[in-house]
RNA sequence: GGUCGGGUGGCCGAGUGGCUAGGCAGAGCUCUGCAAAAGCUCGUACAGCGGUUCGAAUCCGCUCUCGACCU
């Protein structure tokens, strides 16, 4: 095994990762890679928390404006470009940083995700549109009938997971359970990983003043000229999807704003539910560089 | 001092003798190709004390308390 190591930050939305990730870069002198799933695309600025220009400027970034909303991103997507990403910056340094707050995509890129085949179009279509036009129930008829050990074991209330299990079987034959080997791939790389935690009053409070930040910063402008693409999923995103509701009518424009600082404590919440079971982790506090050093060092 | 209303879980709020509303906020959790997504779980609370009753948040009495009005 090489001695190249990946130092990933975790944590949640506004907790200061983007800060600490820079200095780390600086530190190990080398560049970063971002694993946050709406800050890849290009037309999201304002919503999404992404590192200043001044930073953007100083330190390069990958998997930050490396997409469009209208391109197709996923978390295998973000695998194989985060892969080469590493690659690329272990040609000339033996260190990665990577920050972000998207669990699933840190997953895929630490212990990969099992080969499912590409799903046509198609079916993926008609999959989602049957969904849309005949409901849940319609759904699990459907996967019951599909493929009945996946009914019988998974999640039958989630459509997601119901639409995924259905592409799957509809368009390769065979039960999405089939593929999931669960098997943890090989890195040529080492990780560290580092949390970073905050109190819960401390964080709500960070957040609301982000939020407010956004909106005087014109979040509401940068919404309004996105309304033609609301119904893309890139833009199914906290910030945006709560303004979209309020130039349809539905809500007045305090109500979108307290719903975004609503639904950015929930989408905080399930970060770390998700992160908290990873022992993997060291924790900090934002602050405690000297601490996240001396890890960084100690274990080296 | 008197009369009449009220007092329901963190908040809002229904319930008029047995069938544990509901909403919001909050907490815990799941996670393998849309993940800033999608989904799951969690509150026997009825101001207090006593009584009636097989059974009371619901009826009766007293106490406390909030409000309105009266003298």
């Amino acid at each position: 095994m090489s001695d190249n190591t990946c130092i990933m930050v975790v944590g949640a939305t506004a907790v200061g990762k983007t800060a600490l990730s820079v200095q780390l870069a600086k530190l190990f002198n080398t560049d970063i890679i971002s694993f946050d799933s709406r800050q890849c695309y290009q037309e999201l600025q304002i919503g999404v928390s992404k590192p200043s220009q001044a930073q953007l400027k100083d330190t390069r970034h990958y998997f930050i404006d490396s997409h469009s909303i209208s391109q197709q991103v996923n978390a295998a997507i973000f695998e194989q470009y985060a892969l080469s990403a590493a690659a690329e910056i272990f040609k000339c340094h033996d260190t990665a940083v990577l920050v972000g707050g998207t669990g699933l995509y840190a997953q895929a890129f630490c212990e990969g995700l099992d080969e499912i085949p590409v799903i046509s179009q198609s079916v993926r279509e008609s999959t989602r549109s049957g969904y849309e036009a005949y409901g849940l129930h319609w759904l699990q008829q459907q996967v019951a009938l599909n493929d009945p050990g996946y009914f019988n074991a998974g999640d039958v209330l989630n459509p997601q997971r119901l639409m995924r299990c259905l592409e799957v079987k509809l368009s390769t034959g065979r039960s999405i359970q089939s593929f999931q080997a669960n098997i943890k791939k090989v890195r040529s790389f080492q990780v560290k990983k580092i949390g970073l935690q905050l109190g819960k009053e401390m964080l709500d409070r960070q957040i609301n003043k982000r939020v407010d930040v956004m909106i005087e910063q014109g979040l509401a402008e940068e919404v309004r000229s996105l309304v033609a693409c609301n119904h893309l999923n890139a833009l199914n995103t906290v910030g945006y999807k709560e303004l979209f509701e309020h130039f349809e009518g539905k809500v007045s424009m305090g109500e979108a704003i307290e719903n975004i600082k609503k639904h950015t404590r929930d989408y905080a919440k399930r970060q770390m539910t998700w992160f908290r079971r990873d022992i993997s982790i060291k924790w900090f506090s934002p602050g405690d560089m000297e601490g996240i050093k001396s890890e960084l060092g100690n274990s080296k």
